[in-house]
DNA sequence: TCGTATACGATACGATCGTATACAAGGGCA
DNA sequence: TGCCCTTGTATACGATCGTATCGTATACGA
């Protein structure tokens, strides 16, 4: 049942399961996987509950296919940073993670949430961000721009943990900062500060 | 009814309210607290469904109490830390954190599950942990062992998310790198790793 | 225009959820 | 001894869970 004649059938079908998909990705987000359910993530997408069947199977079918488009979204995320070098590249990812963070909070904190469960598709998200980490740190190296006697694989695993930190504070950020973690003010904040830690520490010997 | 004649009234009220604190801790953070059930729980802890409501009053009532265990054991692991200055105070934290880690490794990975959702309990642990890490950064700028112009606030947190961030990659630990995130290696290194980057970065600038 | 496959909603089903109730055993005290 | 409070188990209750089923509406090819 369109909502208006102007929709075609294709249409109809692509946007009634994207909106489940949504709403699945708002609700895991916020609640957990466990603690939403079928019920709330349908009325959420103004669909019936039946239609999760239809599209994906089950529940958990539901959750993988967000975690497809999700993981997808941060190769793109990530794609353009990983072609620049130095502390400018991470300048970029910071740049591009706050454009994607306004434009899609949802899915931030989906990562979040799933990182917290571990299923496959947080395993892979996981997997595919220290691969991204890895690449970024050869590469450095690779054209001099790591100092001397670095610990490759954990200075990947610090960038990892770096990159998923703020995520994982955001929703206490507006109580303990009073603001966002990806406002404006405090990603040039915390920018600086990184920028300044992996160039130059900030306690001495 | 005593499990044992030897057990006094006492000890077996607090062996059995104990024992459902740790069945429950256990089995929120391996699976979120939606997805524990109390029957679950109590079954681990080797009692009945109906000691939760006696002793906690509900489910939430016995995460409380697990939050207010957790808060406090952390409380402990940090004070003697915090008591020393410098890189040498890092090193001491982290050395007692692993020692407890291996001691309750099922009380870190509750702490990981508590900061996942967003409960008075977790903001209280989160609020706690930015509050010495900014007693610790004060200490150390009053010492003269800050290095110049640092911004203090994004320190305590950047010490805050390297703190959480093993926790939160623990549970992928094993499948990516093949050990635990506290096996005294892993530790090792990123001790030495940590180390360097606060004090003087890994990459060139 | 008819036939069929698909999209969709309404509703029923069995399981499991957290909680409430009923009742038993034992200790402390008058 | 009689009473009460605590500690404890067993079980019942209502709600909600995810899933299955079925009827119908729509789209599309012959």
């Amino acid at each position: 049942m369109p909502q208006n004649a102007t929709e075609t059938a294709t249409t109809t079908h692509l946007n009634r399961r994207q909106r489940l998909i949504l709403a699945g990705r708002h609700l895991f987000a916020e609640k957990g996987y466990s603690a939403a359910g079928v019920r709330e993530i349908a009325a959420e997408a103004g669909v019936s509950i039946g239609l999760i069947r239809t599209h994906f199977g089950s529940k958990a079918g539901l959750r993988e296919e967000i975690d497809r488009q999700v993981i997808s979204q941060i190769e793109d995320l990530c794609s353009r940073a990983s072609e620049h070098l130095g502390t400018e590249a991470l300048d970029l990812l910071v740049e591009d993670a706050v454009e994607w963070v306004e434009r899609e909070r949802d899915a931030l904190l989906y990562v979040r949430a799933a990182l917290m469960e571990k299923t496959p598709g947080s395993q892979a998200l996981l997997r595919q961000l220290l691969e991204i980490m890895r690449r970024f740190v050869a590469l450095n190296r690779e054209r001099g721009l790591l100092q001397d006697d670095v610990d490759e694989d954990w200075a990947a695993t610090f960038l990892v943990i770096d990159f998923l930190g703020p995520a994982v504070l955001e929703p206490f950020s507006e109580a303990e900062f009073g603001m966002s973690m990806y406002h404006r003010e405090m990603v040039k904040r915390r920018s600086a500060f990184m920028n300044r830690v992996v160039t130059r520490g900030f306690m001495k010997s």
